[in-house]
DNA sequence: TTCTGTGAAGCCGTTCACAGCC
DNA sequence: GGCTGTGAACGGCTTCACAGAA
């Protein structure tokens, strides 16, 4: 079963449109209205679905309930993984807080900064520590994922520490990149060069006319 | 010139990454050194770089300094373009104050939130208006992109609002998909789609051993 | 020798067309 | 008729191989 990165990220957003559908009380839901919603075509959706082996019902659909649930096993997105979140400014304590983590699959159970000054004036339900106690409590809490929020000079240094204490996946704010071992996720959503690309895509869209 | 996506969002890492080579005084970069900075291939840098018509030197790379004056010129990278937030929760005001926008090419110049409760109690430098006020403000300040940090139910309607007042580019971090007509630039940042597809790749990973 | 520039080759993902099913 | 499932065709991006230049 080989899936491709592009593949994946529209399954992602095909389980995350299911949450509404499903509250909703819909029960079945086509491939056209799935492909509307993350924006593809309605092949794509149905090849990648079909991928995961996953099937509908003719004339009907996929039925939504069982669609998201064997969606969320195939990628292991049922289960709770819990993520920490280091560098604690005003762009990581926003994610400390973030609900729509919480809400979905993820949950952050600590938070790390490297200012005591910091640490004990924040004000939030979640446990916060210094950088330093990084490997013990990754180890303890079972920390998967390390959320960078750090100056970028520091991502590395920050990186190379969580994922010795044990983290599968990076997801790094900063705007520096970031080595990791071949067996680390890494994935960079860096602000500043999607603003890049909209202003870019504008002038070529100007150019055009 | 046919860009495709992949290739615009590659020279922007790569513009990006000239920054603080500048500063550093680098006078050459070869194509390998900038494939591993972005983490790509360094035949793609060359196409990637070819495609938009600038040249390197035999032997020696390309011109740190001139090679960022003609990407940002090519791209429309090198002009201040200013943006607005609008959602002044605990995302958006910590994107008010995000210092990398400023110092990479982009001014925020406005926020905006429905609540005039939050408008007055905020600490920013930024001036900050009501909901109500973005035609107004977006034509005045010529404003070209418009950031969504709103709950998701509100952001098709703030969408709206920012492309009727003229904005040419969206860019979206609630996890709702907004449809804008084609002549708008749309993206989409969705921290929680991020979140899935690094668990869904850790998983994948680990079958493979 | 070392690095760019680029046509050609190869590969991979998307699209298509159509069979199957209710 | 309407929607899924899937092998085949298509197209486009990446990789390659090699010419050119200092």
């Amino acid at each position: 079963m080989e899936l491709s990165d592009n593949t994946i990220e529209r399954i992602c957003k095909v389980f995350g449109y299911l949450n509404p559908l499903e509250r909703g009380a819909a029960e079945f839901v086509s491939s056209k209205e799935l492909a509307k919603a993350i924006g593809t075509t309605e092949y794509t959706v149905r090849k990648d679905i079909s991928l995961l082996g996953v099937c509908g019902y003719t004339r009907k659909g996929y039925a939504v309930k069982s669609l998201k649930e064997e969606l969320g096993r195939k990628l292991n997105l049922n289960k709770k993984r819990k993520a920490c979140i280091v560098g604690l400014g005003r762009l990581g304590s926003a994610l400390l807080d973030y609900e729509k983590f919480q809400e979905d699959g993820f949950e952050i159970v600590a938070g790390f900064d490297c200012s005591i000054n910091k640490l004990e004036r924040i004000k939030t339900p979640i446990d916060v520590f210094s950088d330093n106690d990084i490997k013990e409590i990754v180890a303890q809490r079972s920390i998967e994922v390390g959320i960078l929020a750090v100056p970028s000079q520091r991502a590395q240094d920050v990186a190379d520490k969580l994922i010795g204490a044990g983290v599968k996946g990076i997801l790094n704010f900063s705007n520096h990149k970031v080595i990791v071992p071949e067996n680390v996720i890494y994935l960079n959503l860096d602000f500043t060069n999607a603003l890049r690309f909209i202003a870019a895509k504008i002038m070529i869209n100007q150019n055009q006319n």
